[in-house]
DNA sequence: CTCATTTGACCACC
DNA sequence: GGTGGTCAAATGAG
């Protein structure tokens, strides 16, 4: 993450890198603790679980901060903030829409341009996404055009980790494109008449691991999400820190299988979209410890 | 038998 | 009219 100096950030920008800072600090300790100290140390366990709480803490806490616009958005439904002319679109979420849960994907920030027009953003790359986010444009009947209904797209690896279930209704190959588009609606659509959809796609290239284009539609209106953090962001440098709190089945072990054939994918596929999603924490995240 | 996925048909939008 | 999104019957897995 590269940025200016830290007067141009906004301001609860600054408390959330002074919170991944620490969480940073924290982890040192952790790898400290689990590389020096003998394996059958009585406080170790103890210092361990400690140091992972106070971790796992920070990180919400962190999130908690991203989510929740800082005092100089909270003016208007769309004021500049600093000098990044950041705004807070309307209808994203914040930490009141989804006060249980911490689903970093939804958690969207968006640049406008300046004398934008009626609906376009462009991306600001806060987090390892890519994001885009339509407006409200109306159509003559009042109804908002498919094209232009609130969505948010993200380029990932890992498709399917976002913490809800979801199920798919449809598949289709389009125009121009190499891979199917595939569609799946929430899988408590019909008991809890959540409309939250999202397509994914995977993308041209060689890439590799594949990456797919996740395009998410309508906020989650269900409750029985499973509480997982499934921050996964790709990662850009190597010096990016990772944590894993699954040893092993993890999503990015999942999702770096390779697949015999489009069938066998399509296995994978459906058991890691299941709600058994072990947690993953992969932050991409150059922190300068000093 | 139940439930999720597949897939062709239908529909809305551009 | 072409393209993309959704529906719903058929199919398959557990």
């Amino acid at each position: 993450m590269v940025m200016g100096g830290s007067d141009q950030l906004p301001c609860h920008h600054k408390m959330v890198i002074g919170e991944i800072t620490r969480s940073h600090q924290l982890v040192a300790k952790l790898r400290s603790l689990v590389l020096t100290s003998p394996p059958t140390s009585e406080w170790r366990p103890e210092l361990a679980n400690n140091l992972f709480e106070e971790v796992l803490e920070s990180y919400k806490v962190s999130v908690s901060m991203l989510l929740r616009p800082c005092s100089c958005f909270a003016e208007a439904s769309e004021v500049n903030c600093s000098k990044g002319s950041l705004a807070v679109e309307e209808g994203t979420m914040n930490a009141e829409d989804q006060p249980e849960r911490m689903d970093i994907g939804y958690a969207h920030v968006s640049r406008k341009e300046p004398l934008s027009t009626a609906s376009t953003t462009t991306t600001l790359h806060l987090d390892g996404h890519q994001w885009r986010m339509s407006g409200k444009k109306k159509t003559s009947n009042g109804d908002i055009p498919r094209e232009e209904q609130k969505s948010w797209t993200i380029v990932t690896p890992a498709p399917h980790f976002d913490g809800h279930q979801w199920r798919k209704y449809g598949e289709k190959h389009i125009s121009n494109s190499e891979f199917p588009r595939n569609y799946y609606r929430c899988s408590h659509f019909k008991e809890q008449g959540c409309h939250a959809t999202k397509t994914i796609q995977q993308k041209e290239g060689n890439d590799e691991p594949p990456k797919f284009i996740v395009t998410y539609k309508m906020h989650h209106t269900c409750k029985s999400m499973t509480p997982i953090y499934s921050l996964f962001l790709e990662s850009t440098t190597q010096s990016a820190p990772i944590i894993s709190f699954a040893p092993g089945n993890t999503p990015q072990n999942k999702q770096t299988e390779t697949y015999e054939d489009e069938k066998d994918f399509k296995r994978h596929d459906h058991i890691i979209s299941s709600s058994n999603v072990p947690m993953l924490i992969d932050l991409n995240l150059s922190i300068e410890s000093k």
